[in-house]
DNA sequence: AGTGTTTGCGTGAACGTTCACGTCGTTGGG
DNA sequence: CCCAACGACGTGAACGTTCACGCAAACACT
């Protein structure tokens, strides 16, 4: 067992102490650490052996405050464990230090709390944050007060400023490819939002009803296993579906499990469409057709808009701190 | 185009500007962004509201200054892209985030810098580093001076702090579940480690001489693609493996759907063994059977040992600096 | 009325750096 | 021999908080 850090008041060595071990000033130390001119060979070199043997590091506070705040970036993730999340992270992080930033991750997928825990301890910490934050959307932008705040996918309604995606438009798109191949009995598994519909989810009923389809609708946990499970029950209760829109790629692959496991083949007996495009697909059997987002491009409209609403030149309010991105439906061999 | 942060100095509003606006001072300010007691409630209230329009947050740095640096970790991940390493971090940012720490996630697969660009980006920034630095490991000890690095998986030699795995006992396994099916002629497919042979690599070669069995190797780049793409040469130059060992899950993952181009039945004509135990083995088909790695466990030793190694409770030149955790064989379908 | 206690708020100091100067001694040119 | 220039180093101030006090007024209790 570690020992908990109750009071882990880590005493370290501080620039005065290097200065007295090595019988010169603060700024002589300040000097040899940072490479900086007007310092003899001599002297950066014993300074910066003496420095190691004590263990010294600058603060990173101390440094920061005079400095003027280096920017950070805070990335809150609902669940690393979805491979869309890092997908999308990993653009955000690639962006964020091409500008010189550092990015701060927290993920509250695993029970640790609620979206809105993983704002309050990133708060303090970023000048800026991007986050699939869902309903807690409003709390983050009074706990950041003025800074950026940048909602990816939220709910209709909330007027934070963020991404959002077209839903209609790649349910449309979805749909269509079901119906030219003359499936009617159209299935849509969404995510379990608490008993609410998602947003994906209503846009989805939305075109399907414009589209005159009845579509069946199941729900479960956003996970593969959990999607597996769930179409057991969705066959059960109306066993003639020819064709199944889920919620996302992690789920969809768990629902072709399921529909093997029920015996049904796909893409002969039921074809399936995920959404989100993640590279998982290419590596089911068969290989999953889906409603793809361009990840490069999420990710880096993501950390445009914070440094366009950090230098000020949009307003958070402004019509040009929303975007709205849209899917292409990328054919494989499972629709 | 964003407006690049050259000149990116945010001057942000002080406490004083609070204090000053609200007719109180600093001491009060802090009273009531904190919640603190001794302030009367309409006192709190106003200087809250006072707080918001002017945009005001307190500095990071003077609060971490004053209030002794709450503990923050780096993490450096090679490729966020590979599924193991998100269901790493994730295990490491649940561990670090029950102390209180923060955790600071850097990623250099995207080809912006190697390892030790992210840890020179990473080291004024954090307390303790833990990562998959490969060769870099020294390096990055040298950056972080005294304060703890704990590299996973380490090449053979380097004697840095830190968690590596028991190739040769997994390696064992595998090799041991072939023969005992009757598989003789057995493949390797390690990652290309510019050009030398990876310590899993080394580890399994050695296990394949110990049973007299003459490995095929191949080798490509970490990805499943690249996997994929491989799997064409090595099945050319020597066509008759019945059984294949894979460096990690991803490339295993491309290495099924290589066979499948190839036409070979996985587990029949060709049986299949990854490495890791990702979530993804489950959900291809058929299900990869792998050499699987407790992830939590994983993640859990890492941040206990930066808990020791902070506290002093271990030295980072002891023995008890150094784990070794083994891999268990899951077996599923592929082999 | 005298004496503690509470409530509400203000002030000096400290945290560990870096920045902008200042100082001292040596060197070199005239 | 004087002055300027330069190299090597030191000193006061500032960054924005919080902590540990201090202090005055209001209130309670004997």
């Amino acid at each position: 067992m570690a020992s908990s850090s109750r009071e882990s008041r880590i005493r370290r060595a501080t620039i005065l102490d290097v200065a007295a071990a090595a019988g010169v000033s603060r700024q002589t130390v300040t000097r040899a650490m940072n490479d900086m001119p007007g310092i003899s060979p001599a002297t950066r070199e014993r300074v910066q052996q003496l420095a190691a043997e004590l263990g010294y590091s600058p603060s990173r506070f101390a440094k920061g405050l005079v400095q003027g705040a280096r920017i950070s970036l805070g990335l809150a993730i609902p669940d690393l464990t979805n491979p869309y999340f890092p997908a999308f992270a990993s653009s955000v992080v690639e962006e964020a230090t091409q500008r010189g930033w550092n990015v701060v991750v927290d993920d509250f997928g695993h029970g640790s709390g609620s979206g809105l825990d993983a704002v309050a301890r990133l708060a303090p910490q970023v000048d800026a944050l991007i986050g699939y934050l869902g309903a807690c959307s409003s709390d983050a932008q009074a706990m950041m007060g003025r800074r950026p705040v940048v909602v990816l996918d939220y709910p209709a309604g909330q007027a934070a400023g963020g991404i959002s995606f077209d839903y209609s438009y790649g349910a449309g798109l979805a749909l269509q490819r079901f119906m030219s191949e003359g499936r009617r009995r159209i299935g849509y598994l969404d995510s379990d939002q608490e008993g609410t519909a998602t947003t994906r989810g209503a846009a989805v009923a939305a075109a399907a009803a414009a589209a005159g389809i009845e579509l069946i609708v199941g729900q479960c946990l956003d996970s593969a296993p959990a999607a597996r499970e769930a179409l057991r029950a969705l066959l059960e209760e109306d066993g003639g579906i020819d064709g199944l829109l889920v919620f996302n790629d992690l789920m969809a692959a768990g629902a072709m499990k399921g529909l093997h496991d029920a015996g049904r083949a796909v893409p002969e007996d039921c074809a399936v469409i995920g959404m989100d495009g993640i590279p998982l697909g290419e590596l089911l059997t068969p290989e999953l057709t889906t409603l793809a987002l361009d990840l490069r491009a999420v990710g880096r409209s993501a950390v445009d808009l914070v440094d366009n609403l950090l230098s000020g030149a949009i307003k958070a309010s402004s019509d040009e701190a929303s975007l709205i991105l849209k899917h292409q439906l990328v054919l494989r061999q499972s629709a």
